[in-house]
DNA sequence: CAAAATATGGAGGTCATCTCCATTTGTCAA
DNA sequence: TTGACAAATGGAGATGACCTCCATATTTTG
């Protein structure tokens, strides 16, 4: 897919703050109240070597958003291999509701981007995707979910909980609809 | 809240034509590919005219799902009136889908202000959680639905499939995802 | 170490957004 | 009807964010 031409020392480096200065601003939510121009200042680079490494807002979210999904998947394989599949299934997800609930800013701006144009993030999501599917399949196997439904619908459902992260009893409610699909999920009628 | 001032007929008329024009645009879903100012002459008004209705993009979003909103309010009251609470509850939801489904520009455009800065859209969709929560309540108390989890869960699930609307399977996950929270809702434990 | 390749930064062009106000249109009382 | 006041209009132009471009600097290679 990527070929990754190998990169030149100074070039990696600035890559690599810009990365780590973005995951910030998203984290604190002010992605969106910031001049991009200024978000070059703010990391120490010109707009010119900004715009050469992400062209656009939502390229340089991807990057972010690379390495949130890398970590979500290392967890999904490690509690695929240590729990009993449907367990691993639940306890993902409301591991996920934790991750988002502490990553607010970041969540909301990645929703956001989400809808937007879907493209690029969409990509970066695959992994992420094919995770969650991995760990329902699991279930469907040992029999513990029924195997009518799409494992999208799980990932829609979570994508619905990340992008509605600012309402009032937004805790609450989003472990409600895990509940609610786990179990949804159980019942094969 | 608001003390609608009666507006004179003209600037009525005008704000008339906007919103049908916006409501045209968005269901083609070529929103965001036009300049502000462009939608203006689109409609036939000066640009001061657009902006004095409605400063910014979000306030314009407002107004049509206002529309919409309304709609399906009415859809559900009506539901209600005429079935069982389960059985209403169950309708509206698919029905939601098949709504969505079928105004596909406007449901993305919507959850991209939405997601965005939530708070012009949240107040206009208040209407539309009422309705859910009124149909919730009603299937708990014939008992058909568990009394542990919140209407805001199923909005959110809702919002979940609104917001996903370009993922390449939408229609059977989001049919799927419909299926999990009836389920789900089914069951006391 | 020299030359080639690669990357940098920020000045300035471009273009969408929004403001402002001279003019037009609607309303209402006499 | 008409005059006078209020409300609304529209579009020219200011504003400012986004992005390009290239002379200069840095790294790598032979």
């Amino acid at each position: 897919m990527t070929a990754d031409k190998p990169l030149r020392a100074d070039a990696q480096r600035n890559r690599d703050v810009l990365i780590a200065k973005a995951r910030e601003i998203f984290d604190a939510g002010d992605f969106f109240d910031l001049r991009f121009d200024d978000f070059a200042r703010l990391a120490g680079v010109g707009t010119g070597t900004l715009y050469r490494h992400f062209p656009t807002r939502e390229t340089l979210a991807e990057a972010v958003y690379h390495g949130e999904v890398a970590a979500l998947c290392d967890r999904a394989r490690q509690l695929q291999a240590t729990l009993p599949a449907a367990e691993a299934l639940a306890t993902f997800l409301r591991g996920m509701v934790d991750h988002i609930a502490a990553h607010e800013g970041l969540a909301r701006t990645l929703a956001t981007l989400m809808a937007d144009r879907s493209g690029a993030l969409a990509e970066g999501s695959w992994a992420l995707e094919q995770a969650v599917t991995d760990l329902v399949a699991a279930a469907v196997q040992d029999g513990a979910v029924r195997d009518d439904v799409d494992a999208g619908a799980v990932l829609m459902a979570l994508h619905g909980i990340g992008a509605a992260h600012d309402r009032p009893g937004w805790r609450a409610e989003a472990d409600d609809v895990i509940t609610l699909v786990l179990d949804g999920l159980r019942r094969p009628l």
